[in-house]
DNA sequence: TCTTTTGTCATGCGACTGTATGACAAAAGA
DNA sequence: TCTTTTGTCATACAGTCGCATGACAAAAGA
């Protein structure tokens, strides 16, 4: 077995050309030609890791997926407070500086493209489930803590923060708000859920 | 000059065509071919009311946002209450049945083809400010009848909670959520803000 | 050394893309 | 009747698409 090559590093560096083609040029520009200009390979060489468009497109969802749960993990890392770590966390998923702008840009593409493809839409619902429990826990806690008010229901406000960040993203990334504007939203919003200041 | 032809009516109909390809299939598989086909005309008819394809879906985007102010101006027309013509403004925007649903996807499809096409972006600019405009109108009134707390700020309420409205949105389309939950998370955010059934 | 496996590449295939062009029918004004 | 305008259509064009195939290099086991 000649030629050892790390697979999935070969997988992952497809997929952050996929993300770079999606952030700079749409959904639409993604072909394997352009994928593997992109990745500084061969169309061979791409079709070698992935057998199928639709199965490159669904790597890159998952890449950038993980992608954000990382950059979570590290904010849940950084904040010991509940109210600071949850308005943290969802500071974390707008797209406040380049790196938030870039990754929200291909994330909104594909978002759009999991309306219409059901292996996309689940690999997204398995990241909001996920991502919805983690917000909820730390609703939870900060109530625990006297940093939110005790009658809210943490699922439904861990929904109503999610979707409220979301819908700030795409808003966002249409040109309608500036970074600035959107960190006065959120903090708003918590005002109104009774948060104290820790 | 004969053959008097409604340019405008013909112009509406490929719209429509577009509309339903992005629906069901996605923006990916607009092309002239397949629209001229789901039109029912040929593609030379197609390409004579409609030079180029940008122009196609930016007609496609402007026609969806003018439905949507359709549906919201007749939700207007039928709520007297001011909470309560909130509510229903805000539920009218969500993917709450068929029409609804469909109207959604379309756009959120054209939301996402708007970040990387900037003259789809300025259309989608201008909808977003006259709905927000009507929103934090109907915030303001409802206020003043003693509905809402009177402490909220009605411009960046409207923002957070059209921003809430499109989260819902992406999440529903994505099939996170079921049309019945979705309601329920209208109901808790709006108490959240003081509101008093009228 | 020879064989086998693993990876890379160029190329071909049929289908489809957006756009341009010219033929042509129908109707109104000359 | 003849010309001109308006609309429709089929077709040609160069380019791109996803995918399949076969040649070939490199390295490890026989």
């Amino acid at each position: 077995m000649p030629k050892i090559v790390d697979h999935d590093a070969r997988r992952r560096h497809i997929a952050d050309a996929v993300h770079r083609i999606v952030h700079d040029k749409g959904m639409e520009s993604v072909s394997l030609r352009e994928v593997a200009a992109e990745a500084g390979m061969s169309m061979g060489a791409v079709q070698y890791y992935v057998t199928t468009k639709e199965q490159m497109l669904l790597l890159a969802l998952e890449r950038i997926g993980g992608w954000i749960g990382e950059r979570i993990a590290a904010v849940a890392a950084r904040h010991s407070a509940p109210l600071d770590l949850l308005r943290a966390t969802v500071l974390e998923l707008l797209p406040l500086d380049e790196e938030r702008r870039y990754l929200n840009r291909v994330g909104l593409a594909f978002q759009a493209s999991s309306v219409v493809n059901e292996n996309q839409a689940l690999a997204m619902r398995m990241g909001y489930a996920h991502l919805l429990a983690f917000l909820a826990d730390q609703i939870r806690a900060a109530q625990t803590a006297g940093q939110l008010a005790a009658d809210l229901d943490a699922n439904r406000q861990a929904s109503i923060l999610y979707a409220f960040a979301q819908g700030v993203v795409n808003a966002t990334l249409v040109g309608h708000y500036t970074p600035a504007e959107v960190a006065a939203l959120l903090d708003e919003h918590l005002a109104r859920l009774g948060a104290v200041p820790g």
